[in-house]
DNA sequence: ATAACTGAATGAGTGCCATAATACAGTAGG
DNA sequence: CCTACTGTATTATGGCACTCATTCAGTTAT
């Protein structure tokens, strides 16, 4: 597998990124409290704050010290955008030297286009 | 970037299936030493030595003691295959979500089909 | 025999990750 | 005020994966 393999508080981070882009977390609401996320994903609170972190150090999330973490202004699109980037720069080029070395054929895999 | 995290071991791992799908050695034919390979990559040997134990251990690799390590007879087809099944079952599926989430449409990554 | 090459095992060192146990700091509500 | 909730800092600890230096073991050619 390719999660398993990934450090706890990166798996944090990618449950997080993809419910803010789901929009089950609307820009402006709070996101659930470190020791609330911990309990809930079975977690250490530590590792959940570790996780967070990554969204601060990127300005996506606001933090009210004492009341709690919530979604930034803007951040759905400006989240959207990174992960975009980092899917083309570093993700894509792997992933298509391992298909064309695998001999798959894109057809294989996409039903449309 | 993606592979610049990746532990060395592996990362010898995927030169050697990419020489080997490439045709760069043919079956029976003897890969390089374990000294010489790491020598040329700047690796330790030891380290050399645990890439290749990877493909022993799917016999895709057949070591003569105090001689070399050599393609073995089916190999190529069996690399390709594994490839290509741990690519559908591992890599594709986070890669798509990741994909959908980011908003790309396969339109974009590709020119054909 | 001996030299020069092969792979392999043992053990140690290192760093990251995750955790635990506290303690501290800020806010809201009764 | 006081309680209960927020996030954060500190320190210590255990575990695990990765890497490597040393050494041993097998083969071949001279």
């Amino acid at each position: 597998m390719r999660n398993e393999n990934k450090p706890v508080y990166l798996k944090l981070r990618d449950i997080i990124a993809a419910a803010i882009l789901d929009g089950d977390f609307s820009e402006g609401a709070m996101l659930p409290s470190v020791r609330a996320f911990a309990a809930q994903q079975g977690a250490n609170p530590l590792t959940v704050a570790k996780a967070y972190q990554l969204f601060q150090d990127d300005g996506m999330v606001q933090v009210k010290r004492g009341v709690g973490l919530f979604v930034a202004r803007g951040a759905v699109a400006k989240l959207r955008k990174s992960e975009k980037q980092n899917f083309l720069k570093n993700v894509w080029p792997d992933v298509k030297a391992q298909m064309d070395r695998a001999g798959i054929r894109p057809s294989e895999l996409l039903e449309d286009c």
